[in-house]
DNA sequence: TATAATTTCGTGTACGTACACGAAATTATA
DNA sequence: TATAATTTCGTGTACGTACACGAAATTATA
């Protein structure tokens, strides 16, 4: 305890009352006489008591259960290594306070394995679900078992507007394609051509890296100069992306190549074995092995993140103080949009 | 607890001896016998026990003292406010579990009031100690009173060959340079000129922004197309400042301008009074309400940030960690380098 | 007024660890 | 062998809070 704080012992000593009496006031249950419960609450208010959470935590044996709803990262993309270990960090801190979590992987290219983990979650020994919407519908079919049951949510990295979470954390994508955008403004000359390319074996309408390319595009319109072409490819296997690419190069020049995500490793294998790399600025996401690679070798201009580990670490740190402690944290809870660069990357914090 | 771990109580049991043993075996107290110390041991590896350092705080009431020794933040920066900050989250988090803090404030451009505050440094009760190195010199003979005394102590901001800390928190003030320097080389055309300005009243010749400077030219030697200015203002009064910049751009012309501290803002001032900022690249360094209103407005394009709450807390975090549980962290931590930008600056956790 | 019902409150124990105190067991000495 | 000295260990209390249990005080009822 702050040795100048006082405890529940000196509130009773100076309301002439026991501990027993201070307890009851303290979690507004029943049996005190209204004249000596505000007598207490006069002296807990005069000297700012707060209750000591160490001694709390020790005392109170009731364990909070939550699951914590991701996809496993791949061969394809470690990305989601980067959320996981900050919800295990995040694990370490909680569990002294009696939160057990369970961490359910499935796979994000693969509807059904999510639907099988819901098969397993029981809502009756549940008390707070972290959840990275991947997959709309389904995704909105958990939110709302999760509201009827009246059980608290958070989700990560990407947002669905549908839902109502105690929070989210991840980026502003729009933002986020924004910024993007001006760093190409700066690094290139105006009237450049740019080529987006969006990389994803699920592209549907609504899908986030849309919402990148919208903000992309609109940043250049008052830019009449500048020619900007778009390529989807709905596959992450490196003989599509070389194919698809190839052909684009076939009836194409392009000076800047703005990839919507971290799959932009993929760009850059293509552009260094054609030796195209020197003269093009490449642009993506995601602080990965491979790309980190890539930014080393110059292949790769400039990196856009955003604290994936600290998205995990964060979500799940809220979801125990809204279950724990009642505490309501901010909604939406954007991370920072940050540039990397061969020169600072090594001092980055994922 | 964590509630499949096991306590001291168990490891009694299972070692069929008393809780009392286990604790003098824990704490390496004499007064038990070989053979059962081995036992006890034994157990503990195989359950690979840890304390709940919840009931140990709870327990122990030595009170340890700290001391922050900063910089009063000014109307001429307000830097320090946010080390400052990052120093009382992390108090705010370490006195439950008994560490008193006090901050200590001086003037950094007045020598005296570092010195007098050393007058009433009682090293006898003193645990350890939090400094940013201003004064090179006197700093010294402070780090030298704290090793006689074997007090242990961090340093932030800036770092001191010579010292010996228990860790440092800020800056790798060279590669700062070179992601500046990076940044202007991709953001202008390669035969523009640029001005370096160095803003302070105390410049000596190893003054922390003369290491920025070196990284930065040496970043451009092999650019020999490249013409690099420098301007040394040892004041940070805006009349002086508007009087140099006046002078020099009296005799020269330059699209880019390099600051090497916070003070950028002065020179956006006299940028925007005479019109000059539309044609002109402006990069400087910190996240303060002065240059994020000018980065707002587009008359510095860039910020470079140290992460400087952080720095702070970090700090004081693992003073908190050496004392109390002996935990050594590593020598140095480097802040991030963090590129701002008119479109990142909103969500940017300084 | 005597007893019952209800309200109001105090005592005791627990959480896991630290440590003081003194008791039991072992070894040394007469 | 009896006693003293030493080693080895167990018991009890504390940290601040939570809560069960039952006791005391007050109010309601006969």
């Amino acid at each position: 305890m702050n040795p100048k704080s006082l405890g529940v012992k000196d509130i009773a000593k100076l309301a002439n009352v026991s501990i027993g009496t201070v307890d009851r006031v303290l979690h507004n249950r029943e049996g005190v006489s209204l004249k000596t419960k505000e007598k207490i609450l006069a002296i807990i208010k005069q000297y700012n008591y707060e209750p000591n959470i160490i001694a709390q935590s020790l005392t109170k044996k009731n364990i909070k259960y939550f699951k914590a709803i991701i996809p496993k990262s791949s061969k394809e993309s470690t990305y989601w290594q980067a959320p996981l270990q900050g919800i295990r960090d995040a694990i370490e801190e909680i569990k002294k306070y009696g939160i057990e979590v369970e961490i359910l992987l499935f796979d994000q290219n693969d509807i059904a394995s999510f639907n099988a983990l819901q098969e397993n979650l029981n809502f009756n020994e549940l008390h707070g679900l972290l959840i990275a919407p991947m997959f709309k519908q389904e995704t909105l079919a958990l939110i709302s078992k999760c509201e009827e049951n009246a059980i608290p949510y958070v989700l990560i990295n990407s947002d669905l507007s549908q839902a109502s979470p105690i929070g989210y954390f991840g980026p502003d994508l729009y933002q986020s394609g924004l910024v993007a955008a001006n760093l190409i403004q700066y690094s290139s000359a105006p009237q450049e051509s740019i080529l987006i390319v969006n990389i994803s074996k699920e592209l549907y309408p609504e899908h986030h890296l849309y919402i990148k390319q919208e903000a992309f595009i609109s940043y250049f319109k008052p830019h009449k100069k500048r020619q900007i072409h778009t390529l989807d490819i709905r596959s992450t296997e490196s003989e599509v992306i070389n194919r698809e690419l190839h052909r684009f190069f076939e009836h194409h020049k392009v000076r800047v190549i703005f990839v919507t995500n971290s799959r932009v490793s993929s760009v850059a294998s293509y552009l260094k074995s054609k030796g195209l790399y020197e003269d093009i600025l490449l642009i993506g996401f995601d602080y990965l092995e491979d790309n980190l690679q890539y930014l080393e070798e110059n292949v790769i201009d400039f990196l856009i993140c955003h604290k994936p580990i600290q998205q995990g670490y964060q979500a799940l740190l809220s979801l125990f103080n809204y279950v724990k402690f009642g505490k309501k944290g901010v909604q939406k809870t954007f991370m920072p949009i940050d540039i990397i660069s061969q020169y600072n990357y090594k001092y980055y914090d994922n």
